[in-house]
RNA sequence: GGGCACGUAGCUCAGUGGGAGAGCACUACGUUGACAUCGUAGGGGUCGCAAGUUCAAUCCUUGCCGUGCCCA
């Protein structure tokens, strides 16, 4: 016998490991079967679980289950990525704990630290994901910086070298002073705060008490400034282009240039040009020549370009400084309280600098062609749809991707320096020396680039180097383009973007057809997650609290395309209830014996209310098949926990208690059905809540050997178990039943009060109904018997409709009378204000002769059938009012 | 500033060109050997505002107001 209450936490472990160790979750490239393929994105190996991995992973994970019972030979690929900087930082600050750093340690020693942290703690995530159930093919995890997609690392970048998709340039960079390396722009948060707005007066060269007044946000870059730019049809400044202010505290002659970047709108009109700290001036300082003096070293110190007494200094230090001495020089014209945008680096945490630098960049406007056109023409499509426009809108203006990081964690660059500091690319240091061989006609010494790549470059090569690639493998074969990808929009550029580049450029084709978009998972208020903000929802606790079922189930019914979840316990709570509710219905079928029975066959059932319930089954299959295939997964779970709380439980169970009770010929068709149902239910809710399903499944029956849900097939019926009448038959019965408990309780009508049922007018049809589900009725409704009756109504009885029979409780001695007329009346007026608004369409000729048969048909019946209703309730008041 | 969403019951959210829904919360009552993590019933909404299209708009279009996100 079961327990009164599922205990989640002691079966799911138990579950999970058999599954895994008996290898269920593999995919086979051998098989017949038609592939099905999702990508896991892979998570950062130093991560740990939030819930964006848990939807995320519940969401592919139903996919994947899914796909599995239908046979489909399924490969939901695992992985995690090496997550270059967040990865250093870990264990740079281990290394400063123990008072030794990288740089003390040299690169190989450090790189050794860092894998065995690696294989000490990065698999908190996975064993994480584990947790949720999830059923990704764990014998072909993946990890980033694994030899095979190393290679598939290598061979990109000296491909897209030759192919001159990949560059070396001088440019600026974001710079990142605390982490010391460059970053690319999608790793720069923008951020509005306050700041101020300083104006500067420059002298003019050779003209007393002429100034030139500039406006900056950062003062100190001024220290490198070698310009001023006007607008060319700015009137107030024509006759100084071409001449030259003074630059105060570095008193150097800067010209002053016409260039339309000066907007004559903005402050003064003239804007001082710092061609390596700014973007916008670095572009001016181009088109004008101009010097580019760098004032900063890799921390964002100032350098020895600048005078002596700032060498050295903080940027936010040289800022104070410089605006001392101009304050000192009388220079400064006027200060503003203004909000502006500041860049951050996102792991690092502090103010970006733009910085000269060289480094590796990817073409990725001519890459981005073909990864359009592929959305254009539907090869891959985006899910909810909207989401194709954010896609177009990055790609369409998509910049050089700076691929380099000045870091030691990660794939080194394949790219080795001659003696004339020429540069060779090639997939070994043995090539390298070859190719440079071949130049020199000696041996010379090349030295490889300490640099390494952007993670998200290894990660856009996941879809095929997971698979083998560049071996030409079976699963690269089968697998390759992946069905659906899952993710958050967050990393539509990050990612999704970079892997349809690379994919159409070495595989040929898409990586994926599909690309799911879910929600954020923010918390109950509907603010976004973030450890700052402690409004952190730790799935795991809710996992331990709950159950991983619970959390599965609520973060699917909540995944409404295109909007946010947001996440309280209280659903969690009810979703775990929901567990219980189906756990006790199970309880109740093996107290009553309702197992399934294999040689049952649902087409060959006789009974009603056991077609009616079969037809159901089939009908919500189908919802929760057609809902899955379009990504609507609340919709499917909906569907699932209706049918289980509403049509099984509250309806079906109820209906046939009684005649189980009285072990009457029926029950046997009865108990095959009910297990049938049971069976099927179990089998519909496996893919999302796999724990307590499975667990149900193993307890109320012995099973074959090896009969496992997990490896069972998705139910298929035959379209000849849907009944219509059947239906018609129960939605009659459900409705007679509500209104007599619904008039009793209007009523007060004694909950325990057994009482009588009289029926008027009823139909040859509604009379046999009534026959037949005496029982049912007597007690459901608490009736101490049904009868019909065409006598003259007893004074003081309560009555009400049903299509077209009159229902009568006589109990007079029970009832207030003036309780009963207006309950009466208030059912009345409804009815009327109903007919009312019937009526304003069926008067109106236009809606006639324009709206469609069916519809005015439709509305016709509606006022009929409250025409009639009304005509027996105001009988009712009448011979109420008479009494 | 540009773009994309969203505004429906107290809360969280489904939904649809033709009779306003669910869960939670709330109120009342609880009986029958699966379940109080439960059952039965009930109250509660000018579907953000305004105009337009239509025989008909919560739904389609436009404008406005409010909220959120992305990009600059």
């Amino acid at each position: 016998m079961l327990e009164k209450t599922f205990e989640p936490e002691k079966v799911e472990s138990q579950h999970y490991e058999k599954w895994e160790k008996e290898g269920v979750f593999a995919c086979n490239p051998e098989s017949n079967n038609a592939p099905f393929c999702v990508m896991m994105p892979p998570p950062n190996v130093t991560g740990s679980l939030h819930m964006g991995h848990a939807l995320n992973t519940t969401l592919q994970d139903i996919l994947a289950r899914y796909n599995r019972m239908n046979h489909k030979d399924t490969l939901w690929q695992p992985g995690t990525d090496h997550a270059g900087i967040a990865t250093q930082m870990v264990v740079e600050r281990m290394l400063d704990a123990e008072g030794t750093s990288r740089r003390e340690m040299g690169r190989e020693a450090f790189l050794d630290r860092v894998w065995q942290w690696k294989e000490e703690s990065g698999g908190t995530i996975v064993n994480q994901i584990r947790k949720l159930g999830a059923t990704p093919d764990w014998s072909r995890e993946r990890f980033t910086m694994d030899e095979g997609l190393s290679k598939a690392v290598r061979k990109v970048f000296v491909q897209l070298y030759k192919e001159g998709l990949i560059y070396r340039d001088k440019r600026l960079v974001n710079w990142d002073p605390k982490l010391h390396t460059a970053i690319s722009d999608l790793e720069v948060e923008q951020k509005e705060q306050k700041g101020h707005m300083w104006h500067i007066r420059y002298p003019i060269e050779g003209e007393e008490e002429r100034f030139i007044t500039v406006a900056t946000t950062r003062p100190e870059t001024m220290l490198g400034d070698t310009a001023i730019a006007v607008h060319p049809d700015d009137a107030r400044y024509k006759d100084l282009v071409g001449k030259f202010a003074v630059l105060p505290i570095a008193n150097r002659p800067i010209p002053i240039v016409a260039d339309e970047y000066s907007d004559p709108e903005k402050g003064s009109g003239a804007v001082k040009i710092t061609p390596a700290h700014d973007f916008n001036d670095f572009e001016v300082g181009k088109r004008h020549d101009l010097p580019m003096i760098n004032i900063f070293d890799i921390d964002a110190k100032i350098n020895e370009n600048a005078p002596e007494e700032y060498q050295g200094l903080d940027r936010f230090d040289a800022r104070k400084k410089v605006l001392a001495e101009l304050e000192e020089l009388d220079l400064l014209a006027a200060v503003e309280d203004i909000k502006h945008v500041v860049p951050y680096g996102d792991r690092g945490g502090v103010i970006i600098e733009p910085f000269l630098t060289e480094q590796w960049y990817v073409d990725a406007h001519t890459l981005a062609q073909p990864a359009i056109e592929a959305v254009r023409s539907g090869k891959t499509e985006f899910v909810p749809k909207q989401w194709e426009n954010t896609y177009y809108h990055w790609m369409e203006n998509i910049q050089p991707w700076c691929i380099s990081r000045q870091l030691w964690w990660g794939h080194q660059i394949p790219a080795w320096y001659g003696p004339n500091g020429e540069v060779y690319v090639a997939e070994t240091e043995a090539e390298a020396m070859a190719e440079a061989r071949e130049a020199h006609g000696q041996d010379v010494i090349v030295e490889r680039d300490p640099d390494v790549l952007d993670t998200w470059f290894s990660s856009a090569l996941w879809p095929f180097s997971t698979l083998g690639w560049p071996d030409e493998t079976e699963a690269l074969k089968k697998y390759y383009p992946t069905d659906t990808l899952v993710t958050g929009f967050d990393i539509i550029f990050f990612w999704v973007a970079r892997m349809m580049m690379m994919g159409l450029h070495f595989m040929g084709d898409v990586p994926f057809r599909k690309v799911y978009i879910h929600a954020l998972v923010r918390d109950a208020k509907g603010q976004k997650m973030s450890k700052s903000k402690g409004n952190v929802i730790d799935p795991l606790e809710l996992t331990d609290k709950f159950g991983a079922d619970a959390l599965r189930f609520t973060l699917t019914a909540m995944a409404a395309q295109g909007r946010d979840i947001k996440l309280s316990e209280d659903r969690v709570e009810g979703y775990r209830n929901f567990a219980t509710k189906l756990w006790n219905a199970a309880r109740y079928c093996q107290m009553n014996n309702c197992l399934p029975d294999r040689s049952f066959d649902p087409a060959s059932v006789q009974y009603t209310p056991n077609k009616w319930v079969i037809s159901e089954v089939t009908h919500t299959a189908n919802t929760i098949a057609q809902a899955i295939e379009n990504y609507k997964f609340n919709e499917a779970a909906g569907a699932i926990y209706k049918f289980i709380w509403n049509t099984f439980c509250d309806w079906y169970l109820e209906f046939t208690k009684p005649i189980l009770a009285e072990e009457k010929e029926l029950a046997t068709e009865i108990r095959q059905t009910t297990g049938w149902v049971l069976d099927q239910i179990l089998l519909l809710l496996n893919p999302f809540m796999p724990f307590v399903t499975e667990e149900l499944y193993a307890s109320i029956a012995e099973r074959v050997e090896e009969d496992r849900l997990i490896t069972a097939s998705w139910p298929e019926y035959p379209e000849s178990l849907t009944e219509a009448d059947a239906t018609a038959e129960m939605d009659w019965l459900t409705r007679f039943i509500s209104e007599i408990r619904s008039v009793r309780a209007d009523m007060n009508v004694p909950a325990g009060a057994r009482i009588n049922l009289l029926v008027k007018d009823a139909s040859a049809g509604t009379q046999s109904r009534l026959q037949t589900y005496d029982e049912i009725l007597c007690r459901m409704a608490r009736l101490e018997k049904v009868e019909l009756s065409e006598n003259e109504i007893p004074k003081g009885s309560i009555q009400t409709v049903v299509d077209e029979a009159t229902l009568i409780l006589p109990i007079a001695d029970i009832i207030d009378l003036d309780q009963e007329r207006a309950r009466l009346q208030k059912e009345i007026k409804k009815l009327e204000d109903d007919i009312k608004k019937i009526m304003q369409k069926l008067d109106n000729e236009k809606f006639i002769s324009n709206a469609p048969d069916e519809v005015v048909a439709e509305q016709r019946t509606r006022k009929e059938e409250a025409e009639g209703i009304i005509n027996k309730l105001s009988e009712a008041l009448k011979q109420l009012e008479a009494a």
